[in-house]
DNA sequence: ACTTGATTAAAACACCTGTTTGAAACAGGC
DNA sequence: GCCTGTTTCAAACAGGTGTTTTAATCAAGT
């Protein structure tokens, strides 16, 4: 009668859980995860998510124990879910450098604003990012290293060795940088520009051309923004092996 | 007796407000803020704050009236003093703009990473740009778009007319983006950058250093990070000098 | 010295929080 | 049938929250 160890999963049917209605655990994870994503751990409360979920006030200590461990659960069950639903690129051999860069960047930025509207999980992990508890080194070890170490293979290959690691790595912040703004200070990169520059020009797509040509020209793989340099015409071939 | 409209500054001794143990508004404003940024809106109490303000409980509703316009007041608070912290760079006419550039990049870093460890008054703007309350808008207003239309036109000049507007807000938006990681995802950058090289590279003059050098490659008034170009000795002596 | 108004102090007030309880409902095994 | 373990439910608990009240204190003003 006494449940001193938690129920890991319901007995019931193990083997299909994708049933909507289905697990009340599932659902509670769904639910907290948008209820913290949206107003941050405090102010998120039990109540409201189980509301949400559709399940009694007292299912989150039966299946998590408590709120902290609904909270770090429904955070790797964010990152999971959107590793899942937004995967690296896989390029065929032999793809330029140039056009990796423009995809990663594109795919960053892509899975950071999303297409339609940022989804709930990105800020979620954000929440993660910028105030970090216990989940955010599994997070980091897990998500972002690899897409880290990705970004600076791709900048090594265009840089053709002409750059050392440190530099690799400062140069990778400054394209993460420069994506990661408009996710984090978005509302108020939007009081900075016109409403209907920011309609043309602030799609992931618009932003990733022009992360891309940045950087590119920054580390001299590409021509600079404001074209009419010395040696134009020819935009450095180097780089583009094809 | 009863007090329905609020009082707006204590009686006494109107003149004099620099001495530290004195208005207990001011105390409150301080304590306030300290505690806002550290935890966040909902987790700060106003019991801790009254406590570390050394005023009785009470004081927050007499001298405020509510806990949501005393947070409000704080981070008005922590803004002008910030601002009068840092004061924007003041350039004699005819400085060179890639100097300036340098100068701007190295300001901010400097207000937003801090020389020796990160401000409390910036933690707490922080959380207004990450998710904007009533205090953003005046925030942006009286603080940023200042900083970003000088940053603007410290573009304009370096590109020599070569960009237009939205490409200028665009490349000043990757400058901000940049610096901004640091400050905002702090905690994850120094989980990505090993430690020894993060002591020497981060500071905020290795990090202004690194991300002038990158812009001003990226606009084409300075030599690429991978330096070996086919026009290269000759780093483009239009925006050079210093 | 008395009055007046502003300021402080301690206690109490509702209310909401995360968490726990104990019993009821449900399943499958014998 | 009955029993067993799992899952749900409504209610209550203990503690903390923002806010309000009430009286006490203080500093002039006259």
């Amino acid at each position: 009668m006494i449940q001193n160890n938690l129920a890991k999963t319901p007995n019931k049917a193990p083997g299909q859980k994708n049933c909507p209605g289905d697990d009340p655990r599932e659902r509670l994870l769904l639910a907290a995860g948008r209820e913290f994503a949206e107003k941050g751990y405090e102010a998120a409360t039990v109540r409201d998510i189980c509301l949400a979920a559709g399940v009694n006030l007292a299912a989150v200590n039966y299946y998590f124990g408590d709120k902290r461990r609904l909270y770090i659960e429904s955070v790797k069950h964010a990152h999971e879910e959107r590793m899942r639903q937004v995967p690296e690129p896989d390029w065929a051999a032999g793809t330029p450098a140039d056009r990796k860069l423009h995809d990663f960047v594109g795919n960053m930025l892509e899975r950071m604003l999303g297409s339609d509207q940022p989804p709930w999980q990105v800020r979620l992990m954000l929440r993660e990012v910028l105030q970090p508890t216990e989940a955010c080194r599994e997070l980091v070890e897990d998500y972002f290293r690899p897409h880290f170490e990705l970004l600076v293979a791709i900048l090594d290959e265009l840089a053709a060795g002409r750059l050392d690691e440190p530099n690799l790595r400062r140069a990778a912040l400054s394209v993460i940088g420069q994506c990661f703004l408009y996710r984090a200070a978005g509302d108020v990169v939007g009081m900075l520009v016109p409403a209907e520059e920011r309609a043309v020009l602030h799609t992931p797509r618009e932003l990733a051309a022009h992360v891309t040509r940045f950087t590119l020209a920054a580390i001299g793989a590409g021509p600079p923004l404001a074209a009419a340099s010395r040696c134009d015409d020819s935009p450095r071939p180097e780089a583009s092996s094809t």
